[in-house]
Order: structure tokens, then sequence, then C-alpha cells
DNA sequence: TGTACATCAGTGAACGCGCGTTCACTGATGTAC
DNA sequence: TGTACATCAGTGAACGCGCGTTCACTGATGTAC
């Protein structure tokens, strides 16, 4: 008897119940953050490792997912949700505009460099909807208008109140992904401490001074 | 008689001259390059695609290579070698240190956005070569160093001269690397155009007004 | 000047692998009667 | 309470593909004598 071997799986997986067919979707998303955080690329991350990984037949994938970038979009989904929480919990333990602003920015940097290929996912590949959307729709896009209404606050609780935060955030976005993106690129470089980028460019764009 | 047929080369190739078999290498790189300018990402590169279009045998390949590592090394030092003509001769134009830097950060972006996966190549991922090697051995260092040499120029010819010009070249640099990376893979986002941003950057880091 | 030969530049068949995807199928379980 | 059945959750065999890599080979050409 040829018995389907997917000895990946840490337990032997018994089937959902009846009408609970839906769960194998989120284990899917899971099982390829897993494999994407153990240092598979997003590029070579295949159906089958992920099948392997959660302990199912390959086929059995198409029951949740009509192919890889859809499942990939499900990823940066659940991914954009826990960096969105992880700022806004970092930030709420800051006091003043400030503060919050660079825990913010600190946080962002922290997820990008503690998870690269997490942060590839949402921010180093091109999602597969290509129609226009508004800013906020766009996956990910409450991470970034957070951001901007930090940057807001912190512009004009300061001496720049007149500088324009959606260009400010722009700048600031751009600095931090540059600094994450190019540490993890190239780690020989001799970089500075993160902290010392970061609190130069909230100085510079927007102002800010270290407490 | 079963022939190979490498039909992606447009002419049909005769082989080297004895003494001259390294030119297939140059041929080698150059078809790597031409695949990866045509939209081919640099994971999904490979040897086969590469040696059909040059109009060789996969196996000739390894006459010059020992894997597609050695070729991809090979293709980032002929493509920075690229990118660091263009940025002198683009700035050799320019008239002051002010105008000079502008220019070498505007044609830095240029490249960058015209040729996002030899960018990719240089910048967006690890290089092969993990031992620690001097700034300027490093491969691209040299780019790195031209930008410094501008940025201290420009630094000392203006009002912010007791800035660190080391720090300051990383600051650009992360910034220009995000403008890049973020409009080439978030390309629904509202971007204002890359000269602004450049702009607004050289005004905050370095002190330059634009003229 | 003629020829044997070494070398150089590349060939061609073959391999095993993992992949995405298809198709018909299975077997447990909840439900209608 | 018992049982037939529909449905749901997933299986398993099979396919063709392109890939990296091995190995022994070929055939043109320059060179030594």
């Amino acid at each position: 008897m040829a018995q389907g071997n997917y000895s990946s799986a840490q337990t032997a997986r018994s089937r959902n119940r009846r009408g609970e067919g839906h769960r194998l979707r989120e284990e899917l998303i899971e099982a390829a953050s897993e494999l994407l955080a153990r240092g598979t690329s997003e590029e070579a991350l295949s159906l089958r490792a992920v099948a392997r990984e959660v302990g199912i037949a390959p086929t059995s994938f198409y029951l949740h997912f009509r192919d890889k970038e859809e499942l990939l979009w499900a990823v940066s989904e659940a991914r954009f949700r826990e960096l969105g929480q992880h700022m806004d919990e970092i930030a709420a333990r800051a006091s003043g505009p400030a503060e919050e602003l660079r825990a913010r920015a600190m946080a962002y940097c922290r997820y990008g460099l503690d998870h690269p290929n997490h942060y590839q996912v949402l921010f180093g590949s091109e999602p597969i909807e290509k129609a226009r959307r508004s800013l906020s729709k766009l996956p990910g896009g409450w991470v970034f208008e957070g951001l901007k209404d930090s940057v807001a606050r912190a512009l004009s609780s300061g001496e720049a109140a007149h500088t324009d935060p959606f260009l400010s955030t722009i700048l600031l976005w751009a600095a931090l992904h540059g600094f994450v993106t190019l540490r993890v690129n190239k780690p020989q470089f001799p970089w500075p401490p993160i902290e010392q980028l970061v609190d130069a460019t909230l100085e510079t764009y927007i102002g800010l001074t270290r407490s």
C-alpha cells in the first residue's frame, strides 16, 4: 500500500471537521509564513513545500487557493496585520507625539530586520492586483496612513508645523525602507547602529531632536 | 541526426578561434544581463536560458563558470562598472559641487528605475563572498566612495561643513535606494516625481537648495 | 613544404529531481426520513 | 432509534516540463618536426 508521506509535518494531521474546511486555509498561510521565516525566499517558495509543511497532499492546496500568487496575497494580508499591530503596540507605550513617531519608526525597522523574508513579501515585490485603488485600500496602505498620522502629529507639535505631512512621510518611509533592505542585503557594509540612522532621519526630516 | 537547437540566438553562432575561448565568458555575462533586462528575475534566471540566448549547449556554460552565483557575480561587476560610468559622465557635465551631487543622485535613481533587474542584482541581493573586505574592495564599493566624495565636496562648499560626510552619504544612499525600490515595487502608490524626492532629500540632509 | 598530433572550443545524450496541475476517487460524518 | 445518502475534506496516481549536472565525445586548427 503506497501511502502518501508528508513527513515534514510535526504531527500526523487529522482532517478538519465538517464545515471547518476553511481552517486549512489558515494553516496554509501560516505554513507559508513559517517557510519564509526559515529562509525560503518568496520566489523559491513552492506549493508542494507548503503542502508538505502542513501535512496534506499537494493537490489539497487547490481547495483554498487558485495559485501561489493568491497564497502570497493572503500571506501579505496576515503579515501586514502583524506589522501594523506591532507598530501600534509599541507606539501606544510612548509619551508624546515625538516619542511615538520614533517608536513607530523603530518598530518598522525592527520588524524588517527580524523578518526579512516577510518584509520582502510586504514591500519587496509587486502585488498581484494592479488595479488602481485608494491609498487606504492598497494592501498595507493603512500602515502608511498610521505612519502619516503620527508624522502629522509630530510635525504640528514641533517647530516644523508648515511641512507637508504626506511628503515627509514618503521621505521617512523610503529612508526606513532603505535602511532595512540595504542592511539585510549588504551585511558586510560598516553600518552604524540602526537607532543612529533613524534618529538622524527624524531630526533632519521632521525636526525631532532626541530627548 | 538529432542536432541541438538553440533557437533563441539571433545568429547561428560560430565557435571562437583558438585562444579566444574567453570571449564566450563575456557573451554569457551579456546574455544574462539581456535576459534580466527583458524581465527575467535574478532568481528565475537559469543557466539553460542563458546558454540558449547565447546559442550554445547548456554544458558549455561550465567552461567559464562554476555555477549561477559565479555568473551573477560577474554580471554585477559589469553592471557596477556601467552604473559608475553613468554617474561619472553625468556628474562631469555639472557645474559646481552642489549640482554635481544632484546630478549623481539623479543618475543613480535613473539607473535603478530604468534597469530594475540590474539594480536588483547590484543592491537587492546578498553577494556571494561573505568575507570581510575593505569598503572600496566591496563590489561596487567605489561607487559609494564616489558618492561620498561628492557629498563631502558639497558639504564643505555649503553651510553644513561640520556634518559627517560618511553618515550623510549613508542617509542619502538609503533614501535614494528607498525611492527606487519602493517605486518599482509599489507602482500603484501616488508617488511624487522622483526629482522632487531627491531635491527634498538633498535639501534636508546636505543643506542644498535648488538653484 | 607536408603531415601527425596535441589542444582547444565546444557538443550531445542522459540522469534524476522537484515542480504545477489534471483527474477520478475515497471515506468519514452529519442529516433526512 | 436506525439507516440510507449527500456532502464535505481531502487523496493518490500520473503527466509533462525545465532544470542543473555528469560524462564521454568531436572536430577544427594551430604547431612541431
